[in-house]
DNA sequence: CGTTCTATTTGAAAGCTTTCAAAGGAGTCG
DNA sequence: CGACTCCTTTGAAAGCTTTCAAATAGAACG
């Protein structure tokens, strides 16, 4: 591929001018400049990203580092964060860590090495991301933490309101008459599943209800979790009218759990989640969720990087999406109230609530 | 960060030899030897990736090009790529194209300024990726394609074997004693699509029956696709009685159309997939798909790429791998056989059968 | 036309590695 | 001890861009 010496050699002009053409950064008269343009055309040139970047000192490259994009809220984040990295002319590395901190470590200090313009991270179990992104914020590079913070996060964040959303879905399950209600919790070291459950509790102390320890119970963010959690959950006595899962696939497991026992949901277990995954529509019966947009999520921690690089400096921001409450059929009123109720009546496919 | 001059001073040694150090590219005698590499453990020091890659005239990072993350068949055969470059040193540079031939040439043009170590690519609509992987390999720089083929691609590639995955699947469902089979294919111009019409048509033609053309649509690997074609064929006289959709996308949708129509899935309609998605497991009915490992996908075109690197020199590669039928809940016999037979047997949860 | 000033243009240096030819050192043999 | 060989080590060049100080060209003015 040619390069900017054969670029000035066919234009006439110095190396120097191809690079002030090609950058805007010094005004170069008429003749020059369209001959610069049209032997770049002729050529198909296009500036060599590493050397550019060894000169500047910084790439146009994005390190996003998120647990596994396997995981199907992941997908939805990085696509974010791509289109808006993309847009403005970036790209994306991508990295995934099983949620392993070692894994984070490696591709911390190797991300380095590309000079990249920014870091997007959702941070995995115990991270050590705080100690780190120090060192990139000393040489200019923004971090930006997604999803759930590190333990000590001072940096920049994007979040979505966990707190409000579980609250309000809690709600949501008390005004329909529930009042054992139980949760089943992510991994309790990840700040989004504590906000989650912090939301919980709150909603049901206002209702002045009491929550047996039994009745919360803790698990990894997947099916099988979920799955074994209920279990536990419909062994006890009295048992639950309602659980709100920590998020979708606990709740695709506690779905699956609850006809295995043969029971039915909603009518014998309500049942809410949280993310709104794509799959929440085609569940049976289709779940209702807290929905947070990862797409949001993904493209305003670009954004949010972007803005510090073009020169926002200004004290660490902390930005909190909101959510929304997507109804559809696996909540319902408990089992008692039911029975006089209008459980019957023709549902809508699907309900949002803002919250 | 320390640079190698740094490291070089620290050891008392010279530039080259700190190089020869961390690359075994020279014999260095021991006391030299030790004291370099205590110099990078103390330093911390990472060589530059910039600087490394354009001395190398290569990278460790391989470009990966697919329609959309957000597709939840590419994010294991990203995954699988991943797993496979990471283990090997190298890291993945993930370009989304959303199936646009333009974005896609931006991305082919633009990766090559960062010297991949090599390219995967699921290509566009249209793509011109034959033409642009010439000018890839001359410059040594190797490109598989997977998933499915752009127009005269003559290549590394790795696919399923998609033929011989719908002809069984079609066979199963002909077993059954269905003799009204439609399909809803994906955009034919997609090789993937094409092979699978063709293993459809294939079992088909042996049992004999005839096609209406009615019977086949095609549509977008898409939900809403899959529910307007089961739509205009459920308004067929006589009425299918299965269906074989091009994805588990499109039979998503058509379970949907199928419910809308007061029909049920599979009594009424058997709906076949083909991918198995995980969001299979968890519709209702669960659906019968036919299995492809994106995972293996995605690992064996990293695979490939790096066998080529190290050497291998050979004619092109056409890796087809196998799939299995995964059968769930969403095919039976069809109504009339139905009738005197044993469809309120006990069924297992899934059953899977070699291709 | 000569000066002076401003606007363009240039060439070299720098950024960090790898690699190659050359220099240096150690060991062997006579 | 000298010559020779072979193994280590070195320093400089190269890879491609950006950027800065310096040089040149052009314009305006007298």
């Amino acid at each position: 591929m040619a390069n900017m010496h054969e670029i000035a050699k066919m234009a006439g002009v110095s190396l120097g001018t191809v690079s002030h053409v090609l950058n805007n950064t010094a005004k170069v008269r008429e003749p020059k400049r369209t001959r610069v343009l049209e032997a770049v055309k002729a050529s198909g040139y296009q500036p060599s990203q590493l050397a550019r970047g060894l000169r500047r000192d910084t790439t146009n490259m994005i390190g996003m580092i998120i647990p596994d994009i396997t995981n199907p809220f992941f997908p939805a984040v990085v696509r974010g964060a791509e289109d808006m990295a993309f847009s403005n002319g970036y790209r994306l590395l991508l990295c995934n860590t099983d949620n392993d901190h070692a894994k984070e470590i490696i591709h911390l200090n190797e991300l380095r090495t590309y000079l990249p313009a920014g870091l997007i991270v959702i941070p995995s179990n115990f991270s050590d991301l705080t100690a780190q992104a120090e060192s990139y914020r000393r040489a200019g590079t923004g971090v930006v933490c997604v999803d759930r913070l590190p333990k000590n996060w001072s940096g920049d964040s994007v979040t979505a309101d966990n707190e409000a959303g579980a609250y309000n879905a809690t709600r949501h399950l008390l005004q329909l008459g529930h009042t054992r209600l139980a949760t089943i919790t992510g991994p309790l070291h990840f700040t989004n599943a504590k906000e989650r459950l912090v939301g919980f509790k709150r909603a049901m102390k206002e209702a002045k209800l009491h929550l047996s320890s039994d009745y919360t119970q803790e698990t990894r963010y997947d099916k099988q979790g979920g799955h074994a959690k209920t279990l536990v959950l419909l062994g006890l006595v009295p048992r639950p009218t309602a659980i709100f899962a920590g998020n979708d696939m606990i709740a695709l497991g506690a779905l699956l759990a609850v006809h295995e026992a043969g029971l039915r949901c909603p009518n014998d277990v309500s049942i809410m989640g949280f993310d709104d995954l794509d799959l929440a529509e085609t569940t049976n019966p289709p779940l209702s969720s807290v929905s947070q947009s990862g797409y949001q999520l993904g493209a305003t921690a670009a954004r949010l990087l972007l803005d510090r690089r073009e020169g926002d400096i200004g004290p660490a921001k902390h930005i909190v999406l909101e959510t929304v409450l997507n109804l559809r059929h696996s909540v319902a009123p408990p089992p008692e109230a039911a029975m006089g109720s209008s459980s019957m009546k023709r549902r809508p496919r699907s309900v949002q609530k803002r919250t």
